[in-house]
DNA sequence: TTGGTTGTTCGTTC
DNA sequence: TGAACGAACAACCA
């Protein structure tokens, strides 16, 4: 589930192959995923690629910027030339021919093709997307401090605090999950009942899960071997704290790894460490 | 077969 | 008012 190292992992890529390129066609399959009329861009040329939290946004111009939301299972497959750049959510639809059944817009360039694939439909497409304004901070754009005065103050279990995407973004389950154990945080407590020390290890941690995650390209789901024996996808799957480890050992070696639900997601720790 | 899974959205409650 | 909470959404897979 693409969070913010794995949109930042796409983005990279785009980067390197739009800027410059007019859009030549706008194809929706499934007007479902589409906000508002997205045909604006055509015959815009692409200025840049940018992120806020987990959303994509394609650089048309000051005013006019096509934001991806990726959901759970959105994916962006980039052709040109018989040459793939692919990124989201990891699916052997990396590897098919495009379009596939998955594939809900097809955008066209100067020199090639980007695909917005989504399984489940849960993603959204738009243009100037209401929903950046209303993001807070990422990680990386805070101080230590200001991680602190905005999460204190809350009453619900930390874990939830940090997945809140108005309070800082870009902050998905798997890295919540994994930050909280590199501060040593029982993912249950409360965000106003932490120590000082806790506030700062969770602030370090989550710099460092983040950071290890783009290293890594992010994430892919441990069933999606195959698209891994062809290259594609992240690596930080090998390196999970606590994140899909149900009944291991805890990485710190005295305790095991305990799953449950907050609210409504799984979530994991090591009852040991994490107090 | 049915239940688990996922992030945002939206409705309800306090 | 705003915060907290939980169901809904869609589709796949075990």
């Amino acid at each position: 589930m693409p969070e913010l190292p794995e949109i930042e992992t796409v983005r990279l890529q785009l980067e390197k192959v739009l800027p410059g390129q007019t859009s030549t066609k706008c194809e929706v399959l499934s007007t479902k995923i589409v906000r508002g009329s997205i045909d604006k861009i055509v015959g815009k040329k692409v200025l840049g690629v940018e992120r806020k939290g987990k959303v994509l946004l394609i650089d048309f111009g000051p005013e006019l910027q096509l934001g991806f939301h990726f959901k759970m299972t959105g994916q962006l497959i980039y052709e040109e030339d018989g040459k793939r750049v692919v990124g989201g959510h990891p699916t052997e639809d990396f590897l098919n021919k495009m379009p596939s059944g998955h594939t809900r817009v097809i955008f066209e360039f100067d020199r090639g093709t980007l695909f917005f694939n989504d399984q489940r439909l849960f993603g959204w497409i738009e243009i100037n997307p209401k929903f950046v304004d209303k993001l807070g901070p990422e990680p990386f754009q805070m101080s230590a401090d200001q991680f602190i005065s905005s999460v204190r103050k809350r009453k619900k279990p930390i874990k939830l605090v940090l997945m809140e995407q108005g309070v800082i973004s870009g902050v998905g389950n798997i890295y919540a999950n994994d930050a909280c154990w590199e501060a040593k945080v029982n993912p249950r407590r409360l965000a106003n009942t932490l120590t000082a020390k806790q506030y700062h290890d969770l602030f370090e941690g989550l710099i460092k899960v983040l950071k290890e995650g783009i290293k890594y390209g992010g994430a892919t789901a441990a069933d999606a071997k195959y698209i891994d024996l062809h290259g594609l996808g992240g690596h930080y799957q090998d390196h999970f704290r606590v994140y899909d480890r149900e009944g291991e050992e805890c990485l710190r070696g005295d305790g095991i790894v305990h799953k449950f639900v907050l609210g409504g997601r799984g979530t994991y720790f090591c009852s040991k460490c994490q107090t």
